[in-house]
RNA sequence: GCGCCUGUAGCUCAGCUGGAUAGAGCAACGGACUUCUAAUCCGUAGGUCGUAGGUUCGACUCCUACCGGGCGCACCA
């Protein structure tokens, strides 16, 4: 990676120096383009110890760089007010450009074997929007993960015990018999739609949220059951697990957990009184067998409205694990509103229920779904307009990105038509001198998509992929307009910008087959 | 009352784990299609980063308090 790369030399030059490591170098884009390609701090973190100021600081180690790094890196470097810039030299630009995809990209990351647990929607309802959005969250994030070299678990957690489920049977049983629902039952449409099928409610619902994820590509390597933790004995030898880590305690009639130890509010019941177990109970049991299993490191996508759950579990796991603290995280998504042209939307106007993850995926397809749920901080609240959604038009970030998908394979089609150039294969003629400020921002743009991936994967923030290619896309149109390629009299001027356009594609797919949204060669 | 998330342009949001003059899109206004897809581009305008303190060479970013919004606080699941 370039900027790791940077960072070595820089470190090699310090020492050279005689100057020790330097802890806390930051590389990264300055804020203004015109300042350079990538920028470090080393002046700011040298001044205390040095006595002298970051600008004199920086001047002396410019020099040094430039007589002795410059020309190996094709970095010039230049200071202004501390910081030290770097930038390209044209040629070696373009070069780093050209067979920027020739290998895989390497990642300094550790390759771990991560259980990824999102969704997990109970069986007793259709799919919402919420869903949706922890669905495409998870989808995302284990692709991602996947790429920077981890071995990911995808797995739904089916509540397919306790009060709930048996809620839901006699909710349809009662509709089945022509009785009135339960008061505490379940009242929405589809129950009348099950009440008329021949089917076991639970497993059909199940299957139903299967073919909604399934249906915008988000697929599970297991289904797991938590009446199968009932049936061969795990719960109890979570319990077990419980009572030997010394944090269980008996108290009331009760089995108790000592969850304030790692930071909880209050103790948790795991047995009741009555002798029938906690929601909890089962949860610590599945996170025990989560960790029996072998994994290096658990993640749990969670709605907002479950995290106040978030303490006891992870109080837990840590009791479990001997108080590994880092063995699980929890992300918690944010809750989805949805709109229509500006005003809140709650009911679906054909079953009068609430609007289900099927409704908005049937209204608005699957790239703009997944689209729209990912490409915003799972720490927001999502407003989410359907109106925009659906507009094919510059408002809408899905067509704009895909369209500029479209315009590269049409143009690089007509080059291969017209020119008879390949794009693929072709060769460069000759390194520029100069470049235009577009093709410059473009190339920068494709360069710096290693440490995006490797920042979005590391910090767990996907939506920054769909940010990153949004702003390809706009670097692209920009070039597109201003960058005649067909055209170009100048025959090496041509080559590179074939190049330049067919690189741009490769970094579009590489981002949209992360995010799960399809790069159409036509629209 | 306590806890988690959040407050940045009229609206929806970025802001790269403390750095340079706070950025996009939409909406508004003005331009560009006989020329590689105008689902595009170029330009103008728009800000006390909720408020007040603090830490720092440097704060949208960290800390404290307060104000506003969302969610959650069961021997329910």
């Amino acid at each position: 990676m370039i900027e790791v790369t940077l960072k070595r030399e820089l470190n090699n030059m310090l020492s050279a120096l005689n100057i020790g490591d330097v802890p806390d170098i930051t590389i990264e884009a300055p804020r203004q383009a015109d300042h350079g390609d990538y920028a470090t701090n080393v002046a700011f973190k040298l001044a205390p110890a040095f006595k002298k100021s970051p600008k004199q600081i920086a001047e002396q180690l410019v020099a040094d760089w430039n007589s002795n790094y410059a020309a190996k890196m094709g970095l010039q470097a230049s200071s202004l007010n501390g910081f030290i810039n770097f930038k390209w030299t044209v040629g070696a630009l373009q070069s780093k450009l050209v067979h920027f995809f020739d290998d895989e990209f390497k990642y300094a990351i550790a390759p771990k074997k991560i259980l990824l647990e999102y969704v997990s929607a109970n069986p007793t309802g259709p799919l919402h929007i919420g869903h949706g959005r922890w669905a495409v969250l998870g989808d995302v994030t284990a692709r991602l993960l996947q790429v920077v070299g981890h071995e990911v678990s995808k797995e739904f957690y089916i509540n397919d015990a306790g009060n709930q489920i048996n809620i839901l049977y006699d909710s349809v049983a009662a509709a089945r018999e022509g009785k009135p629902i339960p008061e505490n039952g379940y009242h929405g449409h589809y129950i009348k739609e099950l009440a008329e099928l021949d089917v076991d409610p639970v497993e059909y619902m199940v299957e139903h949220q299967q073919n909604v994820l399934a249906s915008i590509d988000v697929e599970f390597d297991q289904w797991f059951s938590e009446k199968s933790l009932y049936a061969d004995g795990r719960v109890d030898r979570g319990l077990q697990a419980v009572r030997d880590s010394g944090y269980g305690y008996d108290a009331d009639g009760a089995l108790w957990f000592r969850s304030t130890d790692f930071g909880d509010d209050k103790d948790r019941v795991l047995i009741k009184s009555d002798g029938s177990k906690t929601y909890f109970a089962v949860d610590v049991a599945y996170h025990y067998d989560k960790i029996n299993r072998g994994y290096d490191k658990l993640i749990n996508i969670w709605g907002a409205d479950h995290h106040g759950y978030v303490a006891r579990v992870k109080a837990a796991l840590a009791a479990l694990t001997d108080k590994d603290e880092d063995k699980l995280s929890i992300i918690i998504g944010q809750l989805v509103s949805l709109y229509r042209n500006g005003e809140q939307v709650r009911m679906s106007k054909r079953t009068g229920d609430m609007i289900t993850l099927e409704d908005v995926i049937a209204e608005i397809g699957g790239d703009a779904t997944r689209f729209f749920l990912i490409h915003k901080s799972a720490d927001t609240q999502l407003d989410f307009d359907l109106g925009v959604a659906t507009a094919q038009s510059s408002d809408n970030p899905v067509y704009y990105i895909q369209y500029g998908h479209a315009r590269i394979c049409s143009l690089l089609a007509k080059v291969e038509q017209e020119l008879s150039i390949v794009p693929s294969s072709v060769k460069m003629l000759a390194f520029a001198e100069e470049i235009h400020p577009n093709e410059h921002q473009l190339a920068m743009h494709i360069l710096r998509l290693p440490q995006e991936i490797e920042l979005a994967a590391t910090q767990l923030k996907p939506h920054t992929i769909a940010n990153y290619v949004l702003e390809l896309g706009r670097y692209f149109h920009s070039f597109y307009e201003s960058c005649p390629i067909v055209s170009c009299e100048h025959d090496a001027t041509r080559v590179w910008r074939i190049k330049l356009a067919y690189q741009t594609r490769e970094a579009m797919q590489y981002c949209l087959s992360i995010l799960g949204v399809s790069a159409p060669e036509r629209m």
